[in-house]
RNA sequence: GCCGGUGUGGCGGAAUGGUAGACGCGGCGGACUCAAAAUCCGCUGACAGCGAUGUCGUGGAGGUUCGAGUCCUCUCACCGGUACCA
């Protein structure tokens, strides 16, 4: 490859000296594409770097919060180049999903071309922000080469037991009749229906992530790299606990029914069941509800709704009494059975036992319907309470709850009435004010009286199992990941049912299945209801695999989160005849990842899980997907509406809109530019088409550059909080790059540059490299440790303040200036590199890729300070600063402090009484 | 409902338990200009004071500590996720 001819752009026009970012950054990028300056393979001889951003989904146009990712994994990927690593950062498209075909239906075209003209717009304004991306690698999830290896996968994990088909419910629209997405279904109703969406059972696929939470729990705890939050929220999401399955014999009047089994944590309070629970869907409540006419309509009424989480979870509790009859496996007490809309059928076992004294839902479930409450757990401070007052249970409150629990402990001397009080008074709290949820001492619970909560497990746990009524369990909150949806822009699910011999996997020799993409007649036709592949009978004919009798494929297209679950795997691999290759253990696991915090649980567990099944397949070597994980915060904007005379809430984009404030700043209100007339301001919030608040990245790059876009992405907010958009802040950081220019330029313009002579410094120079160092430390710090883009950026502006201040013009003044200017444009390239490559030859060098220069040192002896300033507090307060030299003692803090004539007049009429010194920070004099 | 997070000047934000408000925006004043824009210089948490300076101040209420924006308990508001949005 010949070298393309760059023109210096500084030097273009001498009688231009101004900043034009267009010029600088076209030829920047022209020159990184001549030298393919991005592209990388495996070399075992350095390090590698694998910086991973989450893909973009190619909804039609880049918005901010990509620019922000993608700045963030940019910086990260230059700076560890300019560090020596062989730096990997790709690209590609989540291009399979439910927009595409409300996106087609809307345009009367197919999902398929939607999303490539998408892609072919969202790839050029990636690349007009210039991020260092190795394009050779890009791929679309939606091309057949790509789901192929999802499908092969597929079809191995069926052969090894790792998925299956069981029946789950859906959100069922009755007029569409079609399934919808927990998005699709607002206040309970069909999006486009309206119709008030039913739950309904169909079989689906599923994947046994549960075979790997135990694994997928310990896991985190390899991931040091990884955000406690994140860690958290897969820790409570997978949901480990530790407790009893016990099974409750069941009777229809008098005759016996199938048990009900239930999982509990809380055994220790069995004695305090006074009802079972169970869900609508749980096969009791189909077989009581046969001879029951009313119970058939409970049941039947909570079928209408959702079925995510959040609406079942928010919904008043409702629940009917089947007229079955439990047994307590201790008591032999008969106990009701009711069929509850709070029980899910796919969490433990589908049933719980209710103890309204010791669970909050339980205890409102039974104050509403008037079941019993028992209190059989005290808190040890009510047993402390009774034994200090000395009493014998044994004739206290007339249950006698607590002589067990007393036993051996009490003494002659009592006070009944006190005592029947305490004990009293907690009873009453738990029946008439909430539950008792917390572990304690059991009471009215028979020989286990006085058991504390682990003794309890044990001697309940030991008697189940003898009995055979149950056994020690784990539970998981985690339910096995359902891969199926009803769609048609998903990759094909590679099953064939045929009639004699099943669900039959599809041979990988004819894999792929294709999802044909010529479909807008048929998007058009059936209104976008109905996925194209069900509607067509001929695409799902074929012939079985197994006896070669005619057979039908499935019509179900995977999750979209498979696809994104293994991408980052196959960027290592481009062009391999298999799923991935050996290459992939040079590139894995990925260094850095980084990604939205709306990913937290699904995204990632899907991506960990993946990558445990590709390492059970032999495909990968290490355990875990990614070292590192950075979550990036939202972009948010002002909002600006007008209620109309309609009613209707017209919002206003922010672009439109000047904002008016009094002398003192305030925002006292807000103008359209179109007519001069005043605007309603809204909230900040997330940038979105319904608020109209989002601004559009192509135009800020066309205005102000791509770097300064990407300075001010990082500037005004750290990564992992919201970033609020404001263009008055884009022109702060466009007037900082042109300074940043005008002072190279200006400097450049006289050819002589001396070298920096540390021991011929004044003191002023000595300080002014003093700073440059401490910045080199801070920024390097900053970029590779804290991953804190704006206290670095910050921290290159003070250096740039302070050198305009620095105005020695001597020849070592000029070296020092020279150095710190050629240290700022290698500090400043991963955040702002069009600017940076023309910088660095207007101070002289040739024309290079800025990665390959060597990140700048620092000179430990340049931070060496002679004195200190120490902040003098009394009782906290600040008095006084003094200045004493690095190498003073404690001693000689305190006594240079108390000498501070403030110090005196603050201590007049005190005594001091300690004095704390903290070198090098603080002396703090506590006098009373 | 449940899980996780956030809350500091007029605004975005800074601060290994050690001088709260770095840096940027906005605002005020000044220089340059016929004028404007751009650029440059200075000031800018609130209250009191001519000033030196003092008092108060990190969503709210308590607590630990010589010292708390930072740690602990409770609480309020907002944001993210909640298994078929990606």
């Amino acid at each position: 490859m010949h070298d393309t001819q760059v023109p210096n752009p500084a030097a273009a026009d001498p009688a231009e000296q101004g900043y034009r970012p267009a010029v600088v950054e076209a030829a920047a990028q022209a020159y990184w594409n001549a030298h393919h300056a991005y592209e990388v393979t495996e070399d075992a001889s350095r390090p590698k770097f694998y910086c991973l951003s989450m893909l973009p989904y190619p909804s039609g146009a880049l918005h901010m919060g990509h620019v922000r990712n993608y700045t963030i994994g940019d910086v990260i990927s230059r700076y560890q180049r300019m560090n020596g690593k062989n730096v990997l950062q790709p690209m590609g498209w989540d291009a399979f999903g439910l927009p595409a075909e409300n996106a087609a239906i809307k345009r009367k075209t197919a999902p398929a071309k939607w999303t490539y003209a998408n892609i072919e717009h969202m790839r050029a304004q990636l690349q007009s922000l210039g991020y260092a991306i190795d394009w050779s690698r890009e791929f679309a999830t939606c091309r057949p080469d790509y789901y192929r290896w999802e499908q092969v996968m597929f079809t191995r994990l069926l052969k090894k037991g790792l998925a299956y088909r069981k029946n789950a419910v859906v959100n069922w629209d009755p007029v569409d009749q079609t399934v919808l997405a927990n998005e699709q279904v607002i206040d309970g109703k069909g999006w486009r229906s309206g119709a008030v969406v039913e739950k309904r059972e169909i079989p689906q696929w599923f994947l046994k992530i549960t075979d790997y939470a135990q694994e997928l729990l310990d896991g985190l705890d390899q991931l040091p790299g990884w955000p406690d939050a994140v860690k958290t929220m897969q820790r409570n999401w997978l949901g480990r606990s530790e407790g009893l399955e016990i099974r409750f014999d069941v009777n229809d009047d008098g005759a016996p029914v199938e048990p009900i089994t239930v999982f509990t944590t809380r055994p220790d309070t069995l004695m305090g069941v006074t009802f079972l629970s169970i869900a609508a869907e749980h096969p009791l409540a189909h077989y009581a509800a046969q001879s029951r006419p009313l119970l058939e309509k409970f049941i039947e009424d909570l079928r209408h709704g959702g079925v995510s989480e959040a609406e079942l979870e928010t919904q008043e509790k409702r629940g009917m009494d089947t007229g079955l009859c439990a047994i307590h496996p201790i008591t032999g007490e008969a106990l009701p059975v009711y069929v509850a809309n709070f029980v899910l059928m796919n969490y433990g076992t589908g049933a719980v036992m209710a103890v309204p004294g010791h669970d909050q839902r339980d205890w409102e479930f039974a104050k509403h319907y008037s079941l019993p409450i028992k209190m059989v757990v005290v808190d040890r401070s009510v047993l402390d309470a009774v034994h200090e007052i000395g009493q014998d249970l044994s004739r206290g409150v007339g249950a006698d709850p607590m002589h067990a629990a007393l036993e051996g402990r009490h003494t002659d001397a009592y006070d009944t009435k006190t005592a029947v009080q305490v004990i009293g008074d907690f009873e009453t709290r738990v029946l008439e004010q909430c539950a008792f949820t917390e572990h304690g001492i059991l009471v009215n619970s028979g020989e286990y009286d006085g058991l504390d909560f682990q003794q309890a497990l044990d001697a309940l746990a030991q008697r189940l199992e003898a009995e055979g009524r149950g056994e020690r369990r784990v539970n998981w909150r985690l339910r096995d990941w359902g891969v199926s949806r009803q769609r048609y822009w998903g990759c094909p699910i590679p099953v064939i049912y045929c009639p004699a011999c099943g669900a039959v996997p599809v041979p990988e020799d004819q894999l792929p299945v294709v999802l044909p993409e010529d479909v807008a007649d048929a998007f058009s036709a059936a209104g976008g209801v109905q996925s194209p592949i069900k509607a067509d009978p001929e695409w799902r004919k074929c012939t079985c695999p197994q006896c070669g009798g005619p057979a039908e494929r499935e019509t179900d297209t995977f999750d979209t989160f498979m696809e994104s679950s293994w991408y980052y795997a196959r960027y290592t691999s481009p062009g391999a005849d298999a799923q991935i290759d050996e290459r992939a253990n040079y590139w894995l696991p990925v260094d850095q990842y980084i990604g939205g915090i709306e990913h937290a649980i699904m995204h990632l567990l899907y991506f960990r899980f993946y990558h445990k099944l590709m390492r059970d397949a032999g495909m990968v070597d290490s355990d875990e997907p990614a070292r590192n994980l950075l979550c990036q915060g939202m972009v948010i904007a002002e909002t600006f509406y007008r209620d109309n005379a309609d009613g209707m809430r017209e919002w206003i984009n922010p672009a439109d809109v000047d904002v008016q404030r009094d002398e003192r700043g305030r925002v006292t209100g807000a103008v359209l530019h179109a007519d001069g007339k005043s605007v309603q301001i809204g909230a900040t919030e997330k940038m979105s088409k319904s608020k109209n608040n989002g601004i559009d990245p192509q135009t800020m790059v066309d205005k102000y550059g791509a770097d300064t876009v990407r300075l001010f992405s990082m500037f005004a907010a750290p990564p992992e909080q919201s970033l609020e958009w404001s263009e008055a802040g884009v022109e702060g950081m466009s007037r900082f790059l042109k300074r940043f220019w005008r002072d190279v330029t200006a400097h450049a313009a006289k050819p002589d540059h001396p070298v920096v002579n540390p021991a011929a410094l004044d003191p002023g120079q000595k300080a002014m490299r003093r700073q440059l160092h401490a910045t080199i430390q801070k920024v390097g710090n900053d970029f590779g440790q804290r991953h804190a883009f704006n206290t670095a950026i910050a921290a290159l502006m003070e250096l740039l303040n302070a050198l305009n201040k620095f105005t020695d013009q001597t020849d070592q003044g000029r070296a020092v200036r020279h150095e710190a200017l050629e240290a700022m444009v290698l500090l400043l390239n991963p955040v702002v590199p069009h600017i940076s490559h023309a910088l660095w030859q207007v101070l002289g060098h040739a024309p290079t890729v800025l990665e390959d220069q060597a990140w700048p040192q620092v000179d430990a002896a340049a931070l060496v300070r002679n004195t200190l300033k120490l902040a003098v507090q009394i009782n906290g307060k600040l008095r006084a600063t003094i200045e004493l030299a690095a190498d003073a003692s404690k001693d000689d803090a305190q006594a240079l402090a108390l000498a501070q004539p403030q110090v005196a007049h603050f201590l007049e009429g005190l005594s001091v009484r300690k004095v704390i010194v903290v070198p090098g920070k603080i002396v703090n004099i506590v006098a009373g």
